[in-house]
DNA sequence: GGGAAACATTTTAGGCTTAAAACAATTTGG
DNA sequence: CCAAATTGTTTTAAGCCTAAAATGTTTCCC
């Protein structure tokens, strides 16, 4: 875990001891910072998803993942997309599938693979809240010009690619 | 609810009638990398509390609020704090005393407030558990600049403004 | 062909989370 | 003073979420 051996200065070869260890903070202001936008933002739209139309934020997103795919996915697809455990994608499906949101069906050419769709009803109802949802999206950053929305989009892009990074060099 | 109508263009007075709706695209994206983000690091610091520490994500995050508090602090102070729902401190808080990392009790000037401390043994496991994290953190954003941090903070900043200046004009 | 590995999904057990209602204590404004 | 509003916490019901184990299916490869 090279991490915990970078926190420390290296070795003035033979006249210093150990430096102090790395000074991290401004790293992790701007992760507690990263977290409270993202806090806060994810609770007013579930919080109006809730009000305006009595849908989870999970069931959403999980409709805004089959909406851009026609065809229909598989869990592993839907679960990879939307980052949560398989697990959790079985459930979701399980409650969209009941309430007639949803389609489900075991592939033709491979037995463990479940597809799964919007139905007529399911879309018809993602279309009309994505149509609100875009407008409460655009009203909550509404103070970020053009410019501020291009420099951050750039800025998380690096954000994420080192991220991934880190995380990937941890499981090999 | 104001960002319904900004949807839509002004009526050009006689002349014209309304407007296609604004493309709100690019805000649409944005909110979604910055989803994808934090995710993505939430779940990378989760599974090393968890491997390393076997502690869980919520229980690091109550310790942390707590650690910044000497003289303790009440439950809404916490979950405000960590932008949680009151129920779900409760909770938390249960299984962290049960766990002899908290202390709780009843404030002596108000009856109905619960004051949380931590323990010399919460103390202690959490400064062990944070000087690690903190390399994590450092790692994850690794390939951020000393600038693009700057920057990252900047804009994240006025992200948070803009997005609870629109949360607090819903709830008035 | 047939066993081992890989894969997709479900199940399990436990914990997290929320919104809303209920309860308790304090503060406020007639 | 005292009823009403407010505040702090807990409870409730339902759903979300994860990690790990279990199940069923396919692929690999000898």
């Amino acid at each position: 875990m090279p991490a915990v051996s970078d926190c420390i200065e290296m070795l003035d070869s033979e006249t210093k001891a150990v430096e102090t260890p790395e000074d991290h903070a401004e790293e992790l202001r701007l992760w507690l910072r990263l977290l409270t936008c993202t806090t806060l933002i994810e609770g007013e739209v579930r919080g109006r998803l809730r009000q305006r139309f009595d849908v989870t934020l999970p069931r959403f997103d999980l409709m805004a993942q089959l909406d851009k795919a026609p065809d229909g996915m598989t869990l592993s697809d839907v679960s990879k997309r939307m980052m949560v455990s398989n697990g959790n994608v079985t459930g979701l499906v399980e409650r969209l599938v009941e309430s007639g949101h949803l389609d489900r069906r075991t592939s033709e050419t491979d037995r463990r693979v479940q597809v799964i769709r919007l139905t007529k009803l399911g879309r018809a109802e993602f279309r009309r809240m994505a149509a609100e949802h875009e407008t409460w999206i655009a009203d909550l950053f509404g103070d970020l010009t053009p410019k501020d929305v291009r420099e951050l989009m750039r800025l998380l892009a690096k954000t994420k690619a080192s991220a991934q990074k880190s995380a990937a060099a941890r499981r090999p």
